[in-house]
DNA sequence: CAAATGACAATTGTTCACAATCTTTGTCAA
DNA sequence: TTGACAAAGATTGTGAACAATTGTCATTTG
């Protein structure tokens, strides 16, 4: 979710059990639940590797989120009465606060986490879920294909789109998440490919 | 898929491991994987259960196909140029005939499996996925809250959504899909659970 | 010199045995 | 007869050893 793992890096189970101080069970557990949510890529006999989205899978995303997000907000901002959006007005606010100190892996989790709250919102489960694996996944491909400078391009988009939800106009909602999805798409380059890191033990070691 | 496992009813490793054939690890992945999945629930040195939806993950699954369903299948009629529908007019063939031969379980698979089938065409492995398994859970719940008669209710409502999908009218392909929802969730009775059934053996042995 | 082959090292997959936990059963007392 | 408590049995969770597969490197051969 913080794009600290590139894509293709290979996740050893020795290297993973010493670095987390757990057996090769729970790491093997780990792995195969994060293979089955399509985040890495379990190879027989070979390991697991951090999932390398190509561009049809990138395009599939971006697909999904175009097809579910838009009638998501238009949910919210039609029967906004008896929903919670102070959580999301709080999140702003933090998304804010790290943009402040340029905190980047903060502010890109932030900006995805806004779009699983946005799900949250709806008290469905089901959704939640589901949007929270496709901004997971969203992630890795903004890592693979984002332009370094627009990483985090929202800015204040999030807050229109939640304003444009307080005020119930749906329409308006939903115009700006689409621009939204698209402005976030638009600034990827889906055809240069950034080569693998590998330092793993150094990058998780931080925790 | 099938209802042929009730819920609650307990999945015991040893049991599962005799009647399969396999390894205890076999065993435990699979398990794992499906509770990943929200179909059985794992607990804690007590073991797995078949998934027992409540009223409210019942309702959460019906919002979720809401949701998505009704722009999937507008996308598809919008769209539906170089989209293969022929796997579909084939699926159907097989609905009918598993009618007329009375066939319960295979008309309850096929006709969730109409609904997969659905998002499959639409070449989006996402989308694939998530009515994949909101069909599985929707079958769980239709067997917990359903009534006995109309378990397999929708007749020729498949047929006449794709026949609308075929000829582009994205308006009643996608006002008939939203009935067939309701009608689905209509036939359902969310106050009476019914009991579990036990003899897990002689139901999965069968294969 | 390139390609193929073989052995070795490293990593993953599996099985086994043991520990921890829960459920059931049996006993005793009220 | 009922309740609580204790012990036994069964089931799951975990760790360690073993087996199998893969990738690599050196050697050999055309």
């Amino acid at each position: 979710m913080e794009q600290r793992l590139a894509p293709n890096t290979k996740l050893s189970e020795a290297l993973l059990c010493e670095t987390f101080g757990v057996g090769r069970m729970r790491v093997r557990r780990a792995l195969l639940l994060l293979s089955s949510q399509g985040l890495i890529e379990l190879q027989s006999n070979r390991g697991a590797y951090v999932a390398c989205p190509d561009k049809s899978e990138a395009h599939d995303v971006f697909a999904a989120r175009m097809l579910i997000e838009p009638p998501l907000v238009r949910q919210l901002a039609q029967s906004s009465v008896n929903i919670d959006l102070t959580v999301l007005i709080d999140h702003i606010a933090l998304e804010d606060a790290a943009r402040e100190k340029n905190e980047r892996t903060e502010i890109i989790r932030l900006s995805g986490e806004f779009h699983t709250k946005l799900a949250q919102a709806t008290g469905n489960k089901f959704i939640s879920r589901m949007m929270r694996e496709l901004v997971t996944r969203t992630s890795l491909i903004v890592g693979l294909f984002g332009s370094s400078q627009n990483a985090s391009c929202p800015d204040d988009e999030h807050s229109k789109i939640l304003q444009a939800i307080q005020t119930k106009n749906t329409e308006l909602a939903e115009q700006l998440l689409i621009s939204h999805l698209n402005h976030i798409q638009g600034g990827l380059d889906m055809e240069t490919h950034k080569g693998p890191q590998d330092d793993l033990a150094t990058i998780l070691g931080s925790d």
